[in-house]
RNA sequence: GGCGGGUUGCCCGAGCGGCCAAUGGGAGCGGACUGUAAAUCCGUCGGCUUUGCCUUCGAAGGUUCGAAUCCUUCACCCGCCA
């Protein structure tokens, strides 16, 4: 609900953000949506043991929805995540079920930030295996089944290019069916008439929204975001470490901030428009600032605010933003106080030595200190960065892979501060 | 079923007995320039106890002083003919 109470135009609002690729008719979802609530779903697969930011613009659509006063189903794929929506790449390895429960808590848990689960239009946690788990393979093919027409499954495009390529196992080829059923069965237990989604998800959508049409005789939407693509045609949410996830333990709440912090200008509109929840004057505003006083990075700063306070909360976010500020700052690290440089390091990837490694006063060399911090992935790799003057130690570059600093370098005398390159922070830290 | 071609480093793709850790391009990484941006230019791009050593060129054997390069078998992919 919002701050007025009203139930304004979520489309309208969806629309400006950019946020609509497709949609089954986007005049009846308006008029469907405009002035009462509906009942919409997306559902998220366990592939993995934590959502990413690919996720997150789903996860932030629904939200965006709840907050106009509508009611979203948080439906985790416990059933649909042990077949496996079919990909191009190939056949997916199928993941043991005890992992895949597991996923499906932990995946869970995570939406409880995101979506509102008290209050009038509370959302709802759903699991696809509760209504997959005891039904019969002969009802399944019988009721479900008889409803689709294999030729017009073979037209999708993962299918298709699956079939081109190394083949399909019946087991992912079976994976529309379910997902369509569970829009069927959402539609029948809570009245759900709008499945949102990425574009890539939109054949699996509207085969749902036929299902419904066949089985009861009702109609319902569907509704895509846009595929999001980097200005540099690059895959988005994505860093030199792989994928951003949510989960602070896989992706650190200081990389995260840090991944919005370096966002390509030409980027930030888009990803202001879809991931902030700042209305249109002030994300128009940020803009503004932007083109203006590009090398002040309001708006990237104000994004990694925003979004590093959504996925891990105020605090988390001011440690990760004071750490950035300590480690990209011009004064000398050792007049930071004690705890403001140990806190920044701990936020960055860092790594330890004890004391019993300190042999006559020196430390192991730089190119063993930057494996182990983490900023180099073997000790060729170190000796290299360091050969093209790219490793630093205290903020001051240093020419011989071989040469070990003093026990006096360390800060506070439990600290290394290294780095390669011109971003990539790491810490060192004497354990006694 | 017959004939032919292929499988090389993160990806694409040269090499066809020693000068091959393996040309070139892309990605990545570093430097310069900047604004923790982009573009551009330059460098770098298997590992290690680094004037050397070790592991890589689909898999396993073999020939040879020496093989990514030759031979044999196996697996997979692709053309042409039936």
């Amino acid at each position: 609900m919002r701050e007025d109470g009203a139930v304004s135009s979520i489309i309208n609002e969806l629309s400006w953000r950019g946020l609509i690729a497709q949609s089954t008719d986007l005049d009846a979802l308006r008029a469907a949506t405009d002035g009462r609530a509906i009942t919409l779903y997306c559902g998220f697969d366990p592939t993995a043991p934590s959502l990413h930011l690919g996720n997150l613009v789903q996860i932030l659509t629904v939200r965006r929805f709840q907050q106009h006063g509508h009611r979203p189903l948080a439906l985790v794929g416990g059933a649909t995540g042990l077949i496996g929506d079919p990909k191009e790449s190939g056949e997916r390895s199928l993941n043991p079920t005890e992992v895949v429960e597991a996923w499906v808590a932990r995946i869970r848990q995570q939406l409880d930030r995101f979506y509102d689960f008290d209050g009038p239009n509370a959302a709802v946690a759903v699991n696809n295996l509760d209504w997959t788990a005891g039904m019969g393979v002969l009802e399944f093919l019988r009721d479900v089944g008889k409803h689709f027409s294999v030729n017009r499954m073979l037209d999708r495009e993962a299918v298709a290019a699956r079939l081109a390529k190394d083949g399909i196992s019946y087991t992912e080829f079976s994976y529309q069916l379910l997902q369509s059923y569970d829009y069927v069965e959402l539609y029948r237990r809570y009245g759900c008439t709008l499945q949102t989604g990425g574009s890539d998800q939109w054949g699996n959508i509207t085969a749902g929204v036929d299902l419904i049409r066949r089985m009861e005789g009702a109609h319902a939407h569907a509704l895509t975001t846009p595929l999001m693509v980097k200005a540099d045609g690059t895959k988005f949410g994505k860093t030199e470490s792989g994928t951003v996830w949510l989960d602070p333990d896989l992706t650190s709440p200081y990389a995260f901030f840090q991944f919005w912090m370096n966002a390509d200008d030409r980027d930030v509109p888009t990803l202001l428009r879809t991931f902030s929840f700042r209305p249109e004057a002030e994300v128009n505003e940020l803009l503004a600032a932007m083109a203006e006083r590009p090398q002040a990075r309001e708006a990237q700063r104000a994004l990694a605010s925003e979004m590093t306070s959504l996925v891990h909360g105020e605090t988390e976010k001011d440690a990760a933003e004071a750490a950035g500020r300590a480690l990209f700052g011009q004064g000398d690290l050792g007049d930071l106080p004690p705890t403001t440089l140990a806190a920044a390091l701990v936020e960055a990837p860092h790594g330890e030595i004890t004391a019993e490694e300190i042999v006559g006063g020196s430390l192991p060399a730089y190119d063993e200190l930057f494996v182990r911090a983490g900023l180099a992935a073997s000790k060729s790799a170190a000796r290299r960065t360091i050969a093209e003057g790219g490793g630093y130690v205290n903020n001051v570059r240093v020419e011989d892979p071989a040469a070990q600093p003093a026990i006096g370098d360390l800060h506070h005398g439990e600290w290394l501060v290294l780095r390669r390159g011109k971003k990539a922070f790491a810490g060192v830290r004497l354990t006694h």
